[in-house]
DNA sequence: CACTCTTACGGCACCCGTAAGAATC
DNA sequence: GATTCTTACGGGTGCCGTAAGAGTG
């Protein structure tokens, strides 16, 4: 038994094929495979039933994870404490991230990261926060910043920060709507995201709380581009807070004052439970130090 | 950072030398050297401090090595509580034995230990306690049964079993003295083992309580060669109570009643501290259920 | 037929042992 | 000089990747 094979087990038994698993390794199929034929001759079991399409695990595969998943932390925790210098880590790291991560604090945060661990590999996937539990799931992100809790069993998550959002018009606009009630908002286009997204429940909310319906929803799917086009004066937008004072300061914008006052949208840093490397807890400590979801931005 | 590592690590860091680790994990000094120094280069420290003639821990070593024996610890639990079989062990096993043990239950317990374990290779080495510390200090010896506890700072010990002995004469003798006082003590030769054996204490406590000093003593390193002495009528003797029991069958012996109870020797099973195999385990649980000091034992 | 995993096989790298060297007592 | 550990080097084993095979949906 090594702790190669440990390894190589844990990425088989918990990501959506061999194949993913081996890239995690930095190992081919075939290769992995053997890697994992040795562990199971080694404790004399069976840890994966090929009997079907897909390699799945044995009811002795399933004990043997936690186990296994211990024994590397355990790992991994001593080679951290030994060496001296503050653990630079290599090799690949995949981040996920919402769009609005991306645009506000995301890039500070793999700059930080490339700074303390030059020998990181780091590459950034956006998409919107059911794709990226999915890569997740399946082993191809080690992180993503995604809003809401994680609810796949496979997954955990901790609270990061709130993303506040304030409501904008382009200038000419903003002069007719000094304030925001049920009334005013029955006759405005709301720029929003699409639905299911996180944002969205949160102007949905709102508008129960206040009672009001929108003449209009303009729905699109990138923050910049519905700035862009409430500053056009498409209509009343939701905009993140930093997005949003960057243009009122270039004014291009105007905020418009709320009687009642939004949610703010929690996110939190989602990643695969059980994960025993200790990139992980990195990722975690620096994630929580860099996360600013009001922070302005590259568009300010 | 391999398992492998850090075993020889273990074994370089405990034994005499590293000829002696070498041996334990069936490598040349010359290959334990440089897995050695792989580990040390893994871990960016130096483990060892090899400017003086012999190699010595560094204080990162120190620190190092009860992190290294609690993982090499958990990584055997895994690999037990893995395999479904009763974990056959293979490899050597290297016994020690005062003479008592050797004769009376050792025998067995290496049977036993030899149908249970068939790859196992077993080597006894008999010899009185301190040589026997010495060697399980240096790592020569896996455990060894001593009476008393283990002293040493890295040597630990568990209770086995008492052993209990009979003064003992030859028939004619034995018809002369009853019972045994300070005065009829007085004018016999007393058989015993050398000074500073276990049993040797026990008799000069009695001697205490009784008040007595034998005439004479006749020192024999050896139970066989003093219970042959004893039989031929050279002086009343303290032989275990195996022995004797099975020389009075023959009539070779009489036992002499004593008025003050004599004082049972406490044998231990003495080990290395930290050592993290578990071959350790396997041999506590069977030498505590074959330990039996007033077995007949060969000569019976 | 696309996909997933295993087997066969050639090549390279790693690791072990022998032998010689350096340093200490 | 004896002992202890390290370095140099040849040889064999093990492990990885490519390619082909087997089985499933």
């Amino acid at each position: 038994m090594t702790l190669k094979q440990l390894e190589a087990f844990y990425w088989a038994a918990t990501c959506a094929s061999f194949a993913t698993a081996a890239e995690r390794v930095h190992l081919t199929v075939s290769s992995l495979s053997k890697r994992l034929a040795e562990l199971e001759a080694s404790i004399d079991q069976n840890l994966f039933d090929r009997r079907g399409h897909r390699a799945v695990l044995t009811s002795a595969g399933e004990r043997f994870l936690p186990q296994a998943v211990a024994l590397l932390q355990h790992a991994a925790e001593v080679r951290q404490l030994a060496s001296t210098g503050q653990s630079n880590f290599a090799g690949q790291c995949r981040l996920g991230s919402g769009e609005l991560a991306s645009i506000t604090w995301l890039p500070q945060w793999v700059q930080s990261l490339r700074a303390s661990h030059p020998d990181l590999s780091i590459s950034v996937v956006v998409d919107i926060g059911e794709a990226l539990a999915d890569r997740l799931e399946k082993g191809e992100l080690d992180v993503a910043v995604i809003a809401g809790h994680a609810r796949r069993p496979k997954l955990r998550s901790i609270p990061l920060a709130g993303a506040s959002f304030a409501l904008c018009a382009a200038p000419a606009q903003a002069q007719r709507v000094k304030t925001l009630n049920a009334d005013s908002i029955s006759q405005q286009t709301l720029v929003c995201l699409p639905r299911g997204s996180g944002v969205t429940h949160i102007l949905d909310d709102w508008l129960d709380r206040v009672g009001a319906r929108p003449r209009e929803r303009l729905v699109c799917n990138q923050w910049g581009a519905a700035a862009g086009l409430v500053a056009a004066g498409a209509g009343i937008g939701l905009l993140p807070m930093g997005l949003a004072k960057a243009l009122v300061k270039r004014q291009q914008l105007r905020t418009i004052r709320c009687p009642q006052p939004l949610r703010s949208l929690e996110y939190e840093l989602h990643f695969r439970d059980e994960d025993p490397r200790p990139l992980l807890a990195e990722l975690i400590r620096t994630g929580r130090d860099s996360v600013n979801f009001d922070a302005p931005g590259p568009f300010s």
